[in-house]
DNA sequence: CGTCACATGTAAAGCGTTACATGATTGT
DNA sequence: ACAATCATGTAACGCTTTACATGTGACG
């Protein structure tokens, strides 16, 4: 449902052909709304369909195996603009980990679910570390009056926060597994 | 691909039909793994196939409109025990709020996005106390030697510190759309 | 007898993932 | 000429969601 709006909103900070957007996309806004060239080649018809985007003209007559690059029409810079303010609803929690956890509880293996934990737990934090690079990189120093730069910056403390947190529920929950195993046995 | 295991898990503790499975995720498991009862019926339909739950003889004809209970075999139950401790990746973010945020960013709509986020912010806040209630009714002293309690709250734990996460970041975003009210113009 | 809730199930559409196909460009 | 890479695109499958269908039991 946000594919379509994250690349309204890739194409209108500056216009670009369908691999590029997949590029764009592995290093930016795809930390939090993942796509890979196929999702984004459909979707891009869709749009052109629709009249939300336009394909630009280039030299030579169209063929395959060139790039077709595309802007953001009048009406999709509306409907972006528009869609910015709706209500928005959290996407509910969906977490294998969690799962396992509530299988170990059921099945009382604890041994393996810790194995299961502390490789998550490295996972989340190169997650983390990779996040701080960025910040480190992009972020060095926010005016606090520029709107793109600190709604950009806001959108990479969702990452770190999110991973901080992460970790931290990995470590209180490795550690109760250890109290478990010193008393229960 | 975790429905099954979910489903399993909630079978080993005990018995049901896929109704019943479709209301005991509704108020536990589906807080961390949604499902419909139309999801775990197929799922319960291949499982059986696949000789990992087992329906229960039942007195009289099968019927229509009658409950079929199922059970989790040996080999079901085994399964379970080896998928805890497999190694678990994080499912990557998705999050229809950031890409507004990244869409703000870009048209510079912080108005619109700040009815976003009061809206976000209002539903984490539900959540959070919703999960705080779960606490006190079903955790309100837990033994740190009990296998199942323990793992059971962490869990539950995990979804109060997601929201708390989620809420204080809100709050972040709002105040840094503040002072860019003031500053800015 | 009609209606409602219950329990199971079917159908279709959309999104996401994986694998593969086709033509063009670049490099050796 | 050949291989590798680039860019677009097709195909098929699985999961999720929504809407609807079918039969049963309970209640008034």
């Amino acid at each position: 449902m946000s594919l379509k709006f994250a690349i309204l909103t890739s194409l209108t900070e500056r216009e670009g052909s369908g691999i590029e957007l997949a590029r764009r996309f592995d290093k930016s806004i795809g930390y939090f709304w993942p796509a890979t060239h196929q999702q984004i080649y459909r979707e891009l018809d869709r749009l052109t369909t629709d009249g939300l985007i336009r394909e630009l003209p280039q030299e030579g007559p169209p063929r395959r195996g060139q790039p077709k690059r595309f802007a953001v029409t009048a009406d999709g810079r509306v409907l972006l603009e528009g869609w910015v303010g709706e209500p928005d609803e959290p996407e509910p929690m969906r977490s294998t980990l969690a799962v396992r956890v509530r299988a170990a509880a059921v099945t009382g293996r604890t041994d393996e679910l810790r194995h299961a934990l502390e490789h998550h737990r490295r996972r989340r934090k190169d997650l983390l570390e990779h996040y701080l690079a960025i910040e480190e990189r992009d972020f060095p120093a926010v005016d606090p009056s520029n709107v793109r730069g600190v709604l950009q910056h806001r959108v990479l403390t969702l990452g770190i926060e999110g991973e901080r947190s992460w970790l931290a529920w990995c470590d209180e929950t490795l550690d109760a597994l250890d109290r478990l195993r010193v008393r229960g046995g």
